[in-house]
DNA sequence: CTGAAAGCGCTTACAG
DNA sequence: CTGAAAGCGCTTACAG
């Protein structure tokens, strides 16, 4: 087909204002061009967490000339060429997503046998606690989440090969277990102080921010009477 | 159709593991049951206001069985049901839009004629203004944006309004503009010190958030040695 | 090289 | 009430 001919094609498509129907194409090619992101479970679409990552999965996978369609629970998703899930969880039943033929990536391991990205979390939490440790603080806690979520486990077991490695005893009083939110680091505070800490290691942003929040109440000034480290 | 049949054929649907495929569906309903978002110009996937707007977004559709696709540049667009544009700014060609025969809706005034949805920035500015000119500040400081977009336009005759309301004299050596940012808040603190305000109201959040670092380097007291507002 | 035909997986109007 | 056929808007293999 010569270039003129092409031009004049192209020229009648924008005066027509045509556009090729997605619909049909992916009908015919197989291939929707859409990634779903899946919400799940416990996760919130306001989870500040959850928000920055999909803002950067809109980012990269528009650049590619993908479409991202967000839906929350899993149940509802529909064809699509590949699934990102986030927020599942350990008890959540996952046999779903290998009977079904799209490429299914969870966000965050379980210990089923699925593939999945995240981030290292026990060296986050070494590198934080130690951070610390080299910064001449002796009496360091850590607060977690109260759950089973095999992140939970790798934060804590970072905060310990932290110690170990710097020969500090680990003990089992100054690991303090809360819910994930601004009030659950709150509630849980007090609690910490009683073991007169000079440092203490949260195992997400959220609790981090709690406990600054308790010691605001408190008029403990961080970082001078306190240190306080987050990580997500 | 007897129930029995029904329930033996929604079992088999299970046990195949069959999906209806939406592509196809869409094309003979011409409904795709899709919401575009698009993200226009300005505005980046990480703008904490826009990611509020779109995890409600996300929240609401989802409740609504659609699905929301988010992409960037409205040139992208392809047939959907409807359309939300985020961060379209005054200059931006809107004939576009008109042209299309989806129905479409600007977050965001625009002079143009086009459908929009948008907070009332003028009454949210009025009223910050108020409150700190009820709790006595004398002094009151505004920054906002260095644009000519309605909603700067808006928010400064907001606290106009509550200035003119409350009789107190305007005085344009009182108006400050700076850029949407942290850093533009936190550039502009040093100058607008020099008219010695006891209050400062500030256009948008971001730009609040730079005023109060500004003044953590400064060692000046929020809220004790000077009042900040913001709004967005 | 060009153009008509078949087919993607559905829904709905229509014939039986 | 049931079942076959047409058609949604594309792409691609195929006939001419």
């Amino acid at each position: 087909m010569n270039k003129d001919l092409l031009v004049k094609i192209y020229e009648e498509m924008e005066r027509l204002n045509y556009r090729p129907n997605p619909a049909a194409r992916a009908l015919v090619n197989h291939k929707t061009g859409i990634i779903q992101v899946v919400i799940y479970n416990k996760l919130s679409a306001k989870d500040i967490y959850f928000i920055c990552l999909m803002s950067s999965v809109i980012e990269y996978l528009s650049k590619n000339n993908y479409s991202i369609i967000v839906k929350h629970g899993y149940d509802k998703f529909s064809n699509c060429d590949g699934m990102i899930i986030m927020g599942l969880s350990q008890g959540d039943d996952i046999a779903m997503f290998k009977k079904i033929d799209i490429p299914t990536v969870l966000f965050g391991k379980t210990e089923q046998n699925v593939d999945y990205v995240d981030i290292n979390n026990s060296q986050g939490m070494y590198l934080a606690t130690n951070y610390l440790i080299q910064n001449k603080y002796k009496n360091i806690a850590f607060v977690t989440i109260d759950d089973n979520e095999p992140f939970c486990k790798e934060r804590l077991n970072g905060y310990f090969k932290a110690l170990k490695y710097n020969k500090i005893p680990i003990k089992k009083e100054k690991v303090f277990l809360t819910n994930n939110s601004i009030e659950g680091g709150q509630s849980i505070f007090n609690k910490i102080l009683e073991c007169a800490p000079d440092a203490i290691v949260c195992s997400t942003d959220l609790i981090a921010l709690g406990i600054i929040e308790g010691a605001k109440r408190k008029d403990i000034n961080i970082p001078k009477d306190l240190a306080v480290i987050g990580f997500d």
